[in-house]
DNA sequence: TTATTATAACGACATTGTGTCATTAAGTCA
DNA sequence: TGACTTAATGACACAATGTCGTTATAATAA
């Protein structure tokens, strides 16, 4: 409703056009506003441009004024999204300490935001399927899980936390499981119950990393230096 | 390009209408021959009735005495699908002896088939986001991964072999890490190499359920009574 | 407040794809 | 070959996209 609307206005440091421009920025935070409602409710495959300029008053083509199509619009919200959920993995990616307790933190983070916003964030898989820019966009976004983990891995494999092997093959599979098994979970209501999909994770994460000794356990003995 | 054509005719038992209904069966194979090769070299959202209806040398409106949309064309290539895969899978989940070793046959098997079959399978879970009946269709080739996982699992976990724990949810995470792993490295050429693919997988599946210690092994010495 | 001017909104149009239907053509079998 | 069943066709209605020239409405300066 108003989550977009509230910033309509971005702080403009701007010299002259002090607040010149306003009338087009509401009016883009209204389309913004509407794809995120309509996205709550109905799968990504029946969002027309149609259906959600009839959720902002003004006329269908005037969509084009601010957007290119659909895609640049789950583009921008995608963006949003994004700062979230890689918020909510920065425990285990870059914490020290015990590392297994890292890792409880960063899935307890994932789970919640994908939680909240599972039908979102299954649109955006579900978009990312049907442009090839947005494709890109997604995978992007992805990588920079890999990207991440990958580094962490290689960084425990340093300190002997853990064995060696490949780091990023077992990093980018650990985050497409992640992604695609919190889409399976929450992206469509009813939203399955979070404490089995947390365990399911956790469980493969650590045996996969510091071994299944510690799979029961949300702490280990294994620490982490620098 | 004769994927189809060749099966064209299936050996007709019944009685009378022998040879009767057979040119409506080759056109039948031309449009599945027709989608098999489009999906080779295209993304699905690329495909349309009339790209598909241009190899088959007839009329686009033909095509919906066949198919009543492009959909049910993906519902058909996935039954020829189906077997190939589950075929691949059956090691571990039906067999006998070694589970660790089963497990590296299945898994090689399922790599094998997903590369020669890459961008089909792909295909398929692109479509999947497009329609409702093909998600469901989609999504039910899955299940039938989670139902004989669990299976297995619970199976293994009786004999003490894996350690107590949900035998569904992990089943599920393991099957979606192999079906999306499996089509981000090989749904699109150029498709990633085999064997670091293999690798990741085979180190998580094995230390999740069997034991980090047998990671870095194809054999192991549990071994599966009954 | 009003005039000026920038810019937002509109509605009509061309385009592409879908799915239907009455009609025509072709194939199958006696 | 002729009868007649069934496949193929092309025109049509519909839905959605994206563009463009025109109109209406903001914001600012006098």
């Amino acid at each position: 409703m108003s989550y977009f609307t509230k910033l309509s206005s971005p702080p403009r440091v701007s010299p002259q056009p002090l607040s010149r421009v306003i009338k087009s920025d509401r009016t883009r935070a209204a389309i913004l506003d509407s794809a995120f409602e309509f996205i709550w409710s109905h799968p990504f495959r029946e969002m027309t441009v149609k259906s959600l300029m009839n959720q902002t008053g003004t006329g269908r083509s005037t969509f084009y004024r601010y957007f290119s199509d659909l895609h640049e619009v789950m583009e921008a919200l995608l963006e949003m999204l994004q700062g979230e959920i890689f918020t909510a993995a920065q425990p285990w990616l870059t914490g020290v300490g015990d590392p297994v307790a890292l890792m409880h933190e960063t899935l307890d983070g994932l789970v919640r935001v994908c939680y909240q916003r599972g039908p979102f964030i299954r649109a955006m898989s579900d978009a990312a399927t049907t442009d090839k820019r947005f494709e890109d966009a997604w995978k992007q976004f992805l990588e920079g899980f890999d990207d991440a983990g990958t580094a962490r891995i290689e960084s425990d494999q340093e300190q002997g936390l853990i064995p060696d092997f490949p780091a990023r093959p077992v990093a980018t599979s650990l985050n497409i499981l992640d992604a695609y098994m919190l889409i399976e979970a929450f992206g469509q209501r009813p939203r399955k119950q979070q404490e089995p999909v947390r365990k399911a994770l956790a469980r493969i994460w650590v045996s996969t990393l510091y071994g299944s000794e510690w799979a029961e356990h949300k702490t280990s003995t294994l620490v982490r230096k620098s």
